[in-house]
DNA sequence: TGAATATATAAGCAAATAGTTATATACTAA
DNA sequence: TTAGTATATAACTATTTGCTTATATATTCA
């Protein structure tokens, strides 16, 4: 019983994060590619501590890993997560936003440092 | 890419609503019951109308319908709605909250008028 | 070491949210 | 019609949220 409220509060904490529309194209990003904030600025044009809290949000629920190379942290989905099997089947059903990374490239701002 | 951008905030919108313990709750009840209103106070032990306000915001992103039975309105999860495939995943993999219905089945105030 | 770059944290603020109470509307049944 | 029950709406309030600016921390590189 206690186990069973305690899933639909987790599951309904996950979905407050997702239900924000900067956080929920991040984590589509990032179920493709590792992102580090300066990227996510530059995508959101959001001042770099408002996306930081994003990811601080995202990474507390274990939503997403980071990694650093670098300077730079890098974020990713993480597919480790027990909730990940929640998250993913609406992630797919999101349309790609992999033009936000190709805007990037052509405006010579994505990083690539691996 | 208007569309696109359409699809993501519908998405976030969702989830948003989805995102409150309240009404993910009642979401999964829905999508088995048609529940009333009067049941949900009982249920949640909040006021009427804090009730009527989320059965409203459901009601208004198309997620839930009504049905009016005579006294009561039955609400039920809207299996037509073009979006139904998205949270279809999502409520399948929370537990099930039908032990709030004996609940209230046990009490007495279960509503059945049909 | 010191300057430049990347990220995190703290503090503050306006808007959104989720509850409340009071009141209006709609239906049932005497 | 009138009383009782069910639901909706309006107005209010405390809390939460998502941004901002200012500042601290961490890494790279000359």
């Amino acid at each position: 019983m206690l186990q069973i409220s305690f899933e639909i509060d987790k599951a309904a904490n996950i979905l407050k994060l997702l239900g924000d529309k900067t956080r929920l194209t991040m984590m589509k990003l990032m179920d493709n590619h590792a992102c580090c904030v300066c990227e996510f600025v530059e995508i959101f044009q959001f001042s770099q501590p408002a996306v930081s809290q994003h990811l601080r949000k995202l990474k507390d629920l274990g939503l997403v890993v980071e990694e650093r190379k670098g300077q730079w942290i890098f974020y990713s989905v993480n597919k480790n997560n027990e909730y990940y099997s929640f998250i993913q089947p609406i992630l797919d059903q999101l349309p790609s936003q992999d033009y936000k990374i190709k805007e990037l490239e052509e405006k010579g701002t994505r990083i690539n440092c691996c």
